[in-house]
DNA sequence: GAGTGGTCTAGACCACGAA
DNA sequence: TCGTGGTCTAGACCACTCG
């Protein structure tokens, strides 16, 4: 007969919760293990499931991680700062501290994969964010994955109308010194107006093994779309961000 | 006796897969019935467990919600614009409307609790934010919850150094036409930089609750810092938004 | 009252990683 | 080899919603 103790709340969440707050004294480090299934089933007299229902919680709220045949630990935050605006613009004012402080400014992404198609349909989605006027204009789509010390963290897929691309090295692999915007610039077609707009949510499986993600693990989706002078897109990039790497930073004026 | 069928995958992942695939081809449109335990029981003939795991993964990824005693349904995703740069230049802001207006369609977004400290301890973390000496020294304290068609969808908690709010309307409920940026310009303390610092994770036990949220949604956070022409920071803001009614939206030049 | 999802038990076999 | 977490079964009682 389940008996509560006095205590409504299920078994299985008192049992997460006296995990979480152990945590949030600092019993628990990041990278510590934390009492495996067996250990919570000797501990609160429950049986296997519901040990590892309070387990489940944890992973879901991305505080732990199990390693298979080893235990469970606590998941560590170590982020990668993402910066929206001089990113893009080489220029910077330093008041406003950083909230988040470990910034690992220095380590440098890698790219692990490069997929490019000189000219593919754009899609009704892809056409729309890019003004284009059918879905079947063609676009250089570019694929790209974003390494982090061995670990994947960003998918980026960027679309860009055809007849801007044609003859450059966009269409190609490596495109050069200072990229795309460079080789866009080169052709009269500089981007200089930005917009950027931000979702998250659970990944999709897709998304869950291309970023290695663990359970509980969060998206962050950008997507950004380039506009030159005169107000033409001339590129839509859509980026998958690994949540628990990532720290974006947008800096303006009012 | 588990037999997978020739396939190495988990049951619970293959049925998972079934009805997202099944979602994505249209089958169960949002706010459908998707199939319960016990026809998931039926049909696939597991137990218990293995058809509840199923339905599971499909709520941690945010696709499918359970009403208890009714059944489990496939999610929807309405989301709210919110605009981080134009909402904040001075025209918004300074003709006595709100910020917030520019952020609704058909909707109506309103402040459900305030909460507000004339004078409290910053603490390490918001000292270093603002750039105060002390941890100790006094800030003022805004708490708010906003409420979007009965819904809550963002807490967010203001802080700002204790000096540029005495006297003000800061310190009350309601700060009157233009709010806490209209009364700072007032007394000569007018923010022209904002950083806002973006980041997403799972919610917190106490997220959830004051969210209202379904499993399998996360939070975005947003840490934003108001500095003045004089390079003095007058506002750090911590918001926290239900992810699966946000997008937001930055624009910037190059 | 019937059906639903929420919680829980007490077993079982498996794959994995470390000693 | 041994302990770990991953998967799965076959039951059970409960709270909730709806007709």
């Amino acid at each position: 007969m389940p008996d509560h103790g006095g205590d409504r709340r299920p078994k299985y969440q008192r049992i997460a919760d006296e995990l979480r707050t152990a945590m949030d004294a600092g019993a628990f480090a990041p990278g510590d293990r934390l009492p495996g299934e067996n250990d919570l089933m000797a501990a609160h007299g429950v049986a296997r499931m519901t040990a590892r229902q309070a387990l489940s919680v944890l992973r879901a709220e991305g505080l732990a991680e199990a390693r298979k045949g080893v235990g469970v630990f606590v998941r560590s935050f170590r982020p990668l700062r993402r910066r929206g605006v001089t990113r893009l613009s080489r220029e910077r004012w330093g008041n406003g501290r950083s909230v988040w402080s470990a910034d690992l400014g220095d380590r440098t992404l890698v790219v692990d994969r490069v997929e490019v198609s000189a000219a593919a349909p754009a899609g009704p989605r892809v056409a729309r964010a890019l003004g284009l006027d059918s879905p079947e204009a063609p676009v250089c789509v570019r694929r790209r994955r974003f390494v982090l010390d061995g670990k994947p963290v960003l998918l980026a897929v960027s679309y860009l109308p055809a007849p801007f691309t044609e003859g450059t090295a966009i269409t190609e692999p490596d495109t050069g010194p200072g990229g795309t915007y460079a080789r866009l610039a080169e052709h009269g077609h500089r981007p200089v107006r930005f917009r950027e707009e931000i979702r998250c949510r659970m990944p999709t499986p897709a998304e869950t093994t291309g970023l290695a993600l663990e359970p509980g693990t969060p998206v962050i989706l950008i997507c950004r779309t380039a506009v030159t002078e005169t107000g033409v897109a001339v590129e839509f990039n859509e980026m998958t961000l690994d949540a628990s790497t990532y720290v974006l930073e947008y800096d303006f004026e009012a």
